[in-house]
DNA sequence: CTAGGCTAGGAAAGAGTTTTCCCGTGGGCC
DNA sequence: GGCCCACGGGAAAACTCTTTCCTAGCCTAG
């Protein structure tokens, strides 16, 4: 323990036995050895405080215990959650979670990913939202089938679509339950915050929206969606545009949480309230941002179990073609943000 | 490509060299190659799709491109902040970074520490509050000094007092001009949610605050200093527990942003209103926090910075023997939930 | 013209495991 | 008692690189 690394052929020789003995006894081979060889191993190991050289394992057996999570930002909360879950189900199966953030760039999510298969990782969870550019998904999906012949497993979190397991929100009928709660409560018109126009996610509650709209009789005025950057400064930046122009609506929905928060600071900002001047729903139901005030209403994901049941995928499932899908229902909680409208 | 990996021995074949030719094409080495073999090379290499085996190089040169990094749970936006400032930086440096969440374990914290060391990992960053408890102070020493022994580098966020480079807040300033701030608003009683009793940040603040108290001849009354836990939870229970016994405090110092998130939520379901009844102020400026209301007047510290900061620590420095420590002093930001007091 | 020094390239020795293959011993069965 | 099998143990190959050491060839200087 001095300095440096002990290694097992010093174990096997303080033990007096053979390199393949001492192999045997500390990863618990399929073969026997003898009680008394066994503890002398294991006594000699204790010793000298042997620690397997994991590189070595990795050659050896051609198979790590790395797993990849891939995620846009880690600091955005939603993400982080979801970190939380798969983390959870790593670590207590022993498994290293390497974190590649991407920024949203397909160009560094390549990148990350041969990184990940030159390290033979195990297996990979993708988070966040499929966009609809062929082009980009034409690659990604590349990426994966090549990750998958080599071996590692990949699930995805929110990216139906892909040749790989996946645990997706039903962002359809999640934001229709919530269009029908805030109709309702008396709304008419609405506005809403879409998000990028290439993200399959926003795309789909913007539709689910819709359709529970049109399933009631409304109309959805053009100039009342607004496309922005995914984050709390979209949002607020969103939001801005839209009032800069004037709406009509008496709810504004912004299709995640994190913009909902940038929206209700642009609409502080303005001088209006939530909800007696406008109600405020978004979507995601993310922990941390439960305590704004006032609190939002929105659909909540089991968004850490929703990572800790893609890590479950990648990790537990045989490598089949046919790509598992878990679909997860949110549930619309209604807080303090939307009221019925006063006009 | 087909399936499988291609190994150099066979890039080399394909382009009619040695092995060792090979290898020192792909990773540029100091000796010189002609430029006829190297285009070879290259070629043969991007034609077969040629990607190093990680595990085969980390073995060869005994040192890998894996980073660590330790927090305590990442979902907390207090570690997301910092995890991002370090990504940053591996991410352009092109290492890999492991993410290791120990639940304020010492024992996951020494597990993972061993993964690392098992992985030959460069680096690891280490993140969150030293313990004042003695024992497990030392036990961390050791990990960290068998880490480096091995040729690893620590560097620490807010651990200073270990043998490792450290990037810590100022936290005794940052509590102390804080208290001045709210005394010159004209606060004279004051509860304080200290967090655990053994967690060095969180005396470190308590003492700084107090300190700043007394030097402007108040006191600051036992009962108004309560512990809990370092959460958001936490800071709500303490609150709870604080207002069951009653204090006359004007204000409450939360040593920390979510405790201070925690604590607001409880006094809103106290039916007090911040800060008209009762100011509040916390310490962070956790970004995701920011668009709490009223909007918290809290000590700013660079979260994302000090991780980057800590990451550079990390992995430029020459590995002293004098820890290095960096300093980094907190703003105080004045913002919403602080008012004089009306009593 | 030869000795000596460079240089580019290759052979091979590691790096630390796992795992296959082989061998010797001992026990059970006829 | 002999044969076969099972089983515990070891030697060595395999995994894929990096790097050292060696060699052949060429150039230059004496």
């Amino acid at each position: 323990m001095e300095s440096g690394y002990v290694t097992l052929e010093q174990v096997a020789e303080h033990a007096g036995v053979s390199l393949a003995t001492a192999s045997r006894v500390i990863n618990g081979s399929t073969r026997q050895v003898s009680q008394r060889l066994r503890d002398k191993v294991t006594a000699s190991a204790q010793e000298l405080g042997y620690l397997a050289n994991a590189s070595a394992q990795t050659l050896a057996r051609n198979s790590s215990s790395l797993v990849g999570l891939l995620v846009h930002d880690i600091s955005d909360p939603y993400f982080s959650s979801i970190a939380a879950g798969v983390t959870r189900h790593t670590e207590e199966q022993g498994l290293v979670l390497v974190l590649g953030t991407t920024s949203r760039s397909a160009q560094t999510e390549g990148r990350i990913l041969a990184t990940l298969r030159a390290h033979r990782a195990r297996a990979v969870v993708l988070v966040g939202s499929r966009s609809t550019d062929e082009e980009s998904n034409r690659r990604l999906s590349e990426e994966i089938l090549m990750f998958r012949r080599q071996g590692g497993q990949v699930a995805c979190v929110s990216q139906e679509g892909l040749p790989a397991d996946t645990v997706t929100p039903d962002n359809h009928t999640g934001a229709a339950d919530l269009a029908r709660r805030l109709i309702a409560q008396g709304h008419r018109e609405f506005a809403i915050l879409a998000g990028p126009t290439d993200l399959q996610t926003a795309r789909e509650r913007l539709d689910g929206f819709h359709s529970a709209l049109s399933g009631a009789g409304l109309e959805l005025a053009h100039h009342n969606v607004v496309h922005g950057a995914f984050t709390r400064d979209g949002g607020y930046e969103s939001t801005r545009r839209l009032m800069a122009v004037g709406t009509d609506a008496t709810c504004l929905f912004a299709v995640n949480d994190v913009m909902a928060t940038g929206a209700m600071a642009a609409l502080r900002d303005l001088g209006l309230r939530v909800p007696a001047d406008l109600s405020v729903a978004g979507f995601d139901d993310i922990p941390t941002l439960r305590d704004l005030t006032p609190a939002l209403t929105t659909v909540r994901l089991p968004l850490e179990e929703m990572g800790e049941r893609a890590a479950l995928l990648a990790l537990e499932g045989e490598p089949s073609d046919q790509p598992r899908v878990i679909t997860v229902r949110g549930e619309v909680v209604e807080r303090e943000s939307t009221a019925p409208p006063t006009r």
